[in-house]
DNA sequence: CCTCTCCATGGAAACGATTCCATCATGCTT
DNA sequence: AAGCATGATGGAATCGTTTCCATGGAGAGG
């Protein structure tokens, strides 16, 4: 276990000072000359600056922060993946916190990372704008992956423009507005996904169509209201809390209550995963008792019997999209981007019997 | 963005020098007239000690890093839930990167971790001893998480130690040793599992079962070829390289080759999720065809049709403890720790047709 | 009452990099 | 040839913390 050779160390060796040193290795200007021996000697005593050093110095870490719900959603790993694809070939470390989609441990984890100097930061967020406020005064650049935080219950500027926010994303005209919480994000075209899907049930013959969602996902259930169309029958709107459990009860609950139902569109993977589970228990075929339709395209979603028909989004485009924009917030100022969503058709929605 | 208050902002506003602040705050001596006026200060001014200054001090990084093959394998989401887990409650931050398999890729996230000075490192090792001598010997104390890694090509000794190593862990005699690589290791119990998989297939008459491996299933395999006794049917021993694709490709090879197998059991779930795919495309029904045991139970195991005969390890607890290790190696010298293995029933498996 | 001990306390030195600024040499212009 | 601009260079300050060490005061024991 031999000690780390310092800049200073390289400079003796080297026979210059350790300005030069740091110059040379961080592409200032130095006569061919020196910058050949500094060079060499460092490679010679296998010579790394430390990032303690520059990180103090700087007064930032450099790298930036992931912060995901739950690692176990094959959803965020991919998300995860891509982040962490940029990431390496920018050579920069991602630290990582899992929220389980509390917004307490979310503000606790924002706390690390201000303490760590992280100051660039992905989130899928769980809590409201008020946890992220801060984040913001922290002078932090956040880029939200997959969905907003939901705008502070409290506070009706934010409110406002957080909705102005959505709009935006969703293609609706804005109304001018002042926005207090000013951070991009990289999401999936959730209106247009769903609008999709819900089409295609209809197409299929379908008039009572429910829509199963977690928290996180009022894009989707907001699209989905406007897909079906007023009036929408809000017994078939049901939410879980996020766990597997509540999703498997949400899903449960749904079928026994409205037997009625044909057709369901989840909000996500681990929605969907409830959906078959408890269709199953509850001895309803698919697709022929219940049509089904879900958010995310996991690998898991072709081994179902059927084969599970999906609204697909980029994760891990998405992942990667938010490092960049992240990454280079020094140098343009980054703007919101929708990634496009895909039906992919494959055993699980039949004609209404 | 306003600035954060440093140390001496609270020792001028507390009428103190930084030198008892310091001792405040991380528990030293101090006189409690002292302490609550200092307390108090902090408070007010809502002062966190800065990671960066205390870093570069104790010449290292807090927290610990993290390496696992790809997060997109549930199994690994899993695992790294349990370091997150213990890491949140110690409130030390988790580096993450993700080697895709890849001895390279492996090879320069420990030196971005190195340069980070992050010393405590928990890795799913995809590279072989010669790959971890430079983490090693740079002082960090590594634990491996669900496996070890190949012991290096060229030393002799390394490979001595790390069969060595092997054995021990499988409640085999080692043989007396010196042992290069200590690297203590959280695993689960692979040849138990692997055995009770084999002996239950036996039982429902199953002659030649095959096992579908990936990298790093070597424990597995080698408990496989135990269980099934010699003499050991090459063909029915096949591998893929890791991805899906490659995966897919050694399933569906091996079904073709060997029409006559009853029974498969995959070291992984990827190659679990390929195996049924495979199964699927080729009309061979599960488990009237074929058996099928998967190694790692994930939550759409239970999804498919029938629902898959897994054997269980516990990814999440995996990770916990090896994060736990990894925090006390300080405190006392950390010993490898075994996990037991579940076969959980379900319904992949039939009598032999 | 003096001294010895112990504890609280603050000043200052690390830690390893970056970066400002002064210095010096070189080469060019007038 | 003198003056000026340009570029290379090294010393020193800086970042925010921990920790070593010296100092001072108070209490106890003689």
């Amino acid at each position: 276990m031999e000690r780390r050779a310092t800049i200073k160390d390289v400079a003796e060796a080297a026979g210059v000072g350790v300005a030069t040193v740091s110059r040379v290795l961080s592409g200032g200007s130095a006569s061919p000359r020196t910058r050949e021996r500094v060079l060499a000697v460092a490679a010679q005593l296998d010579y790394r600056p430390s990032a303690l050093g520059r990180n103090l110095r700087q007064r930032r870490t450099g790298g930036m922060g992931l912060l995901v719900p739950d690692l176990t959603d094959t959803f965020y790993g991919q998300l995860a993946e891509g982040v962490l694809a940029c990431a390496r070939s920018a050579g920069e470390p991602v630290v990582l916190g899992s929220t389980g989609g509390d917004p307490e441990q979310e503000s606790e984890l924002i706390g690390m990372l201000l303490e760590q100097s992280v100051d660039r930061l992905i989130a899928v967020p769980s809590g409201d704008a008020e946890t992220w406020a801060p984040a913001i005064r922290a002078g932090m650049t956040v880029v939200f992956a997959d969905r907003l935080p939901a705008p502070a219950a409290a506070e009706e500027d934010v409110r406002a423009a957080a909705l102005t926010d959505l709009l935006a994303l969703d293609g609706l005209p804005a109304t001018p507005q002042t926005r207090p919480l000013d951070v991009p994000a990289v999401v999936a075209d959730d209106r247009a996904g769903i609008r999709t899907a819900v089409r295609y049930l209809r197409g299929l013959g379908h008039k009572r169509i429910a829509f199963l969602g977690g928290p996180g996902h009022d894009r989707r259930v907001a699209a989905f209201r406007e897909a079906v169309g007023a009036p929408v029958d809000e017994e078939l709107v049901v939410f879980g809390t996020g766990s597997r459990d509540s999703a498997y009860a949400a899903a449960s609950g749904l079928f026994q209550s409205r037997p009625d139902l044909s057709a369901v569109v989840t909000g996500g993977n681990v929605l969907g995963e409830a959906a078959v589970l408890a269709a199953r228990e509850l001895d309803l075929r698919v697709p022929r008792d219940v049509s089904l339709v879900m958010y995310d395209d996991v690998p898991w979603a072709e081994l179902c019997s059927p084969p599970l028909t999906v609204i697909a989004q980029p994760g891990r485009d998405m992942g990667y999209r938010a490092a960049e924009l992240v990454l280079r917030a020094g140098t343009r100022k980054p703007r919101s981007v929708v990634l496009p969503t895909e039906l992919i058709i494959r055993g699980s929605c039949g004609p209404r019997r």
